[in-house]
DNA sequence: CTGTTAGCGCGTTCAT
DNA sequence: ATGAACGCGCTAACAG
């Protein structure tokens, strides 16, 4: 007796509608014009009768095509991540592949995992969140010669099609909104900057408005995520010299401003009435968060969704020279920047 | 000239290592024991100059054995379903398997068609992560025949391993914080009931706490996540009932929490001085909403994990007659639940 | 229009 | 200890 009836075959159905394997996988490939109207009734029957389900291994395995994606993600739990997830997946299914998740937790050693087993399932192509990843991490990427895409961030000194934020301009009119409201002393905080781009981009360009519209004070500093402590000593130190005039602190990504948020707090200090604040990236709860937060809202979901169409282009042998696409952020006001 | 270099086989590398495929395919498979090292040694060598990489592909064709485990979210932008993965993932790369990520959108179409994609990629178990999940996309669930796990709730009329909270110790907890604080009057809120077993447990041990306490008014009600106006409703009405004594409202789950946050921000009732809160599930922004928000956290990570384990228990051929592994909340207490 | 045949890359008897 | 040959489920080339 069998543990679990055993799954039909395409040679089941073919045999439950006498005839051939071959007309079956005409059928399933829709190649509708060469089969009669009464063997494509057998063989529907049969195929519904046996339950039948074509398998991908072997489809994949003989055509060497197996519409399978895969995406690396640095780290899950970053709801900016999460929203370009679904973008992605949505894409994913509307053009008929399927999204194998690999979260690489920013630990190196998963993500060489990761890559030897994406390669192992053949995957047509890869996405890379790089969201919230160590440089050291993104080096090892170099090497797959699958078709390619980042999103976010770039690599230095590696030729792949980017889809992410327009920083320059997001950032130009984030610093605009602040020295429209009044600020006189502005500081642009950011995880370290090491060579990544859009952390660089964002600064330059923040220093550049800055100085365009002759900003008295426009300082600059990092702390990473889980230096408590130094953010902060940075803080504190940063409102005590400028505490006479109106100054606000714009922090570079999401999970850092969450930091901040708690940051200020420890200080005793509100954000709004005592110091300004503006974050990239739109947070679920800065509404809720005292007089409420402003910030820069990426089209995540486009974004993601765009990512994959790119993949999918090279994949479908587009030999462009190199696509990067940047899409424009949007600007959601509330209190945090209005001062006094 | 070829396109891109031909992925090595393991044909190539039998050539290679002057030898038949049978010894690298044994190399692969650990049966060290059979090989004399020098055939070892090359056959090693022939594999790093190719860079040769198994097809899991054919593999799984022959074997049967896929090593894909696949993982259905309702809702992958929830909060306490990206931990939960979290904790499945490790657990799938500490015993060798691959997650397939399938995101429903809470939409049954797109339920039966990662049903079918899992079942056609030969997935050797499924785990349902049915938080958010609606009850009409959980019925489609029963026809697999796979090994399953169902992490938060559970089926009605449907035998399934099931993975979650002790909902009835954490109900019981949170209501007896509520009471030790003061509150007299407290209003259980959840999405529709329906028959999810979640809710339904967690009010009746709200209830029966509340009962053996001789708490004077326990009221419940619901609302769905996106029915803003009813929600208002139901704080205001109960609000202007029960404002001269302490009155807290006890929250279901964390999606909702923060739709009743936004209502009473709306409402202009502070949650604290005005009105006690209390929600299941942590938020990461708990803390900055006001004085705090209290919330009884679940140890997610650990809970995916279990799930995970459960059901390669299954794929190994364990018949034990049902699991049902309940994990004990943690209450993290804030200032929403401080009177006065 | 339809069936027959030959692999895709791998694991697995079964001989050597 | 090692290799030759067969077949997993499927598609593609080639007959009929």
């Amino acid at each position: 007796m069998k543990r679990k009836a055993a799954r039909a075959t395409i040679s089941d159905v073919a045999k439950a509608a006498s005839t051939g394997k071959t007309s079956v996988s005409r059928y399933l490939n829709g190649e509708h014009h060469a089969l009669s109207a009464a063997l494509k009734q057998r063989i529907e029957e049969a195929i519904a009768a046996l339950d039948y389900r074509p398998s991908q291994m072997a489809r994949g395995l003989k055509r060497g095509r197996t519409r399978l994606i895969g995406l690396i993600i640095a780290d899950i739990t970053n709801p900016y991540s999460v929203d370009v997830l679904s973008g992605i997946e949505a894409a994913c299914r509307a053009q008929g592949f399927t999204l194998l998740v690999c979260n690489t937790n920013n630990e190196v050693d998963q993500e060489r995992h990761y890559l030897q087993l994406l390669s192992s399932y053949q995957v047509e192509g890869i996405v890379v969140n790089a969201v919230g990843m160590r440089e050291e991490a993104l080096s090892m990427l170099q090497q797959s010669l699958l078709p390619m895409v980042l999103i976010d961030r770039k690599i230095p000194d590696f030729a792949c099609d980017v889809v992410g934020l327009n920083n320059a301009e997001a950032a130009s009119v984030a610093t605009e909104h602040l020295l429209a409201n009044g600020y006189q002393a502005i500081l642009f905080l950011s995880e370290p900057l090491g060579l990544v781009n859009t952390r660089l981009e964002r600064l330059q360009a923040f220093k550049a408005t800055a100085q365009r519209h002759q900003l008295a004070s426009a300082e600059q500093a990092e702390a990473a995520l889980n230096e408590a402590a130094k953010l902060d000593s940075i803080l504190r130190d940063f409102y005590q010299r400028h505490q006479q005039h109106n100054c606000a602190v714009m922090v570079a990504n999401g999970s850092l401003t969450l930091q901040v948020a708690r940051a200020l707090r420890r200080l005793g200090l509100r954000w709004g009435p005592d110091i300004g604040l503006l974050g990239f990236d739109e947070l679920e709860w800065a509404e809720l968060a005292g007089v409420g937060i402003t910030t820069l809202k990426q089209p995540t979901w486009q974004i993601g969704y765009a990512a994959l169409q790119q993949v999918i282009r090279r994949i479908d042998g587009d030999e462009q020279p190199l696509a990067e696409q940047m899409f424009p952020g949007e600007l959601v006001i509330r209190g945090s920047t209005s001062p006094q």
